[in-house]
DNA sequence: TATGAATGAGGCTTCATTCAT
DNA sequence: GATGAATGAAGCCTCATTCAT
């Protein structure tokens, strides 16, 4: 039995038209950026009055935080999917969960880049309070790697006396890099040897072993 | 004796106001954002006219063009300045000239955090012609990466087969890192931590050496 | 059965406004000249604001134009009114035909000085373009002008060997003369006495015949 | 013994300079119209700076006059040359002298087509007050028209009874009609025939004679 | 509930004019 | 006397937002 509150035909068709505006919102701020989107835009990519937008959305900060939300989760939802956080015990482990996730955010950033730029470029210019939220995600995601991190030195396969803070701040620097990356060169094969890359820095460092 | 071509009493002041503007312009981008600064803020803080702005820009996207191109030239510089490119035949004569490099970064990024911010956050969203500008710059920037990689794996001191390209935009996101990481977080002693640990990514990895 | 496309209530009104923007603008480039007329001022007159201007029309230079193009129609439509071309074929019929059309101008003229104010004064100030499209309208009036005089010197009633071309622009300046001369003195009376004047030269000349 | 005050070394370049201006001015209104005319331009096509401008003449509205004045001179010289007001007293000598009118005004027209377009096309629609200047012109020459027409009628050469200073005006817009063809049509020699069929209506008529 | 007509704050830009050098 | 750097009034236009239908 369902305890969920069931929503009205009426309710449902309006969360749904909701979704739409977000996701029209996100196609135009990704195409043409935000400050040159008109809310007039929005409306036209669905047919509807832009009138209507105001019976949906407080105004124009408010939609493009509902979209940077929506792009946050996606990117968040993709992760969590293919992550079980301290799940792993040991450097495979650590570096085939690695592989998933860079993966899983190859796949996202591949099958629509307009999701790394709506982050990485759109986002940030909207206003010093938007960049902010950015920011916070950026280190969010910096904490969550240092928690992996953590883990891994307290297992044991991780250098001792690792710096994890900062060196989850240089790895969450390689993924935004894929991010960037993705921006401008789509292709997942590509996206796929940029990870292998990143693993291999990440692991194994750059310099030659003895 | 000088050679240079004398400028006028005159002309010395021009150019010294349109620098003038370029910075108040850049001090108004980085803290209000591009799009929330009007011409009349930026003339404002010098105190003259806004159509005194007109002498020396075409219009408000010819001055962020100018800024960006500042900024820009101010990391190249420091870079540049401290930068031996190929002059490096040994690990330990390259860790210590990544050494240099994230010294001068961290030096510029501290001293002025709104350099990251304006490059990062702010010129990016100008419009999808200035974002182009900023990728420009990574990829140039990754460029170089990779033919430091280059001369290291001929040297025999970096790893055989590493890929190259790919690695250095690996690199590059770590330096954009700290570069985000100066933004927030602007004190000296923080990015010094902050660019050990990346090397410390970049030349050994995080595993736990057997 | 009315089989004209009905307008809604909505389209009407627009249409109506639309108008009445038309007109108010004709007015005020008419009174304080086009380059002295702001679109405020033109708004004002209606007690519309001066953004609902920019609904009905595209800028300053395009309401001009459909300014200039009603009062344009407004000519063609009082002269082809009273006018059947190629339906006189006498000197007399002629004659009388051109004191009908001199009658329809005269009425044009002094219930509305501003329509040749608008089109002698303000409209070839405008830009080039606007310039050519007055001088347009003068060559064409030409050429309907020689298309008479043709007419008559085939059916005889007029002199042969006339060089119509060149008469018509005569002719033509002769009734800008009318029109510029009701910009100052607008009485009806006195226009009559003008167009006489008009088509006696017209038809006989000055010279005391023999 | 030249009784004119001499003109010092110094007041004769001020002079030419004044001169030099006003033509330069003529010319940017003439190709470019007034309103999109600056003072910078017409500066820039002497070589001087603009504020130089300012010492000889007092602001925009100043120079326009200037050079309107000077039109209407060069016109007016022009006809007063070949022009004995009152000196004929038969139809053939006022024939000829309206030939000699027409050609003096043919070569003025056709030397510089910018005459008739700035006094037909770029002086009305500098505002209101240089329109009045304008159509005073027009009259003045219409009246002077009315005065010739006056002598003829008293000497008897021309039709009795004729509303002179309406025939005036009629013949004044024929010469109209003329200025205006010249904007367009700059040869000498279709000025030619303009004038004669122009002379041919004022005289004759159009109807076949009988 | 959906609409789009109306609004006007706000911002960019031009250019005639001034005035210190 | 000549210059051109500085100025700011003025005007065009956009577009987010409101609200009557």
């Amino acid at each position: 039995m369902s305890v969920e509150p069931a929503l009205s035909r009426n309710e449902r068709k309006k969360a749904e038209l909701r979704r739409e505006i977000i996701d029209a919102a996100f196609e135009a701020f990704a195409e043409r950026g935000y400050h040159a989107t008109g809310i007039a835009d929005i409306a036209a990519r669905l047919g509807i009055g832009h009138g209507t937008f105001y019976r949906y959305f407080e105004n124009k900060r408010d939609i493009v935080d509902h979209v940077v939300s929506a792009t946050i989760e996606r990117i968040v939802g993709a992760l969590t999917a293919e992550n079980a956080p301290g799940a792993v015990d040991t450097l495979e482990g650590y570096r085939a969960q690695s592989v998933r996730i860079a993966d899983a955010l190859a796949e996202i950033i591949t099958s629509d880049p307009r999701v790394p730029r709506m982050l990485v470029i759109e986002a940030p210019g909207v206003d010093p309070e938007m960049a902010n939220r950015v920011l916070d995600f950026f280190d969010l995601a910096a904490d969550l790697n240092a928690a992996y991190l953590s883990h891994g030195v307290e297992r044991g396969y991780l250098r001792p006396g690792l710096d994890v803070v900062n060196t989850a701040r240089a790895i969450n620097g390689m993924i935004l890099a894929a991010a960037i990356d993705g921006i401008r060169r789509p292709g997942v094969d590509h996206q796929r040897e940029l990870s292998a890359a990143i693993i291999g820095v990440m692991f194994d460092g750059i310099s030659r072993s003895m």
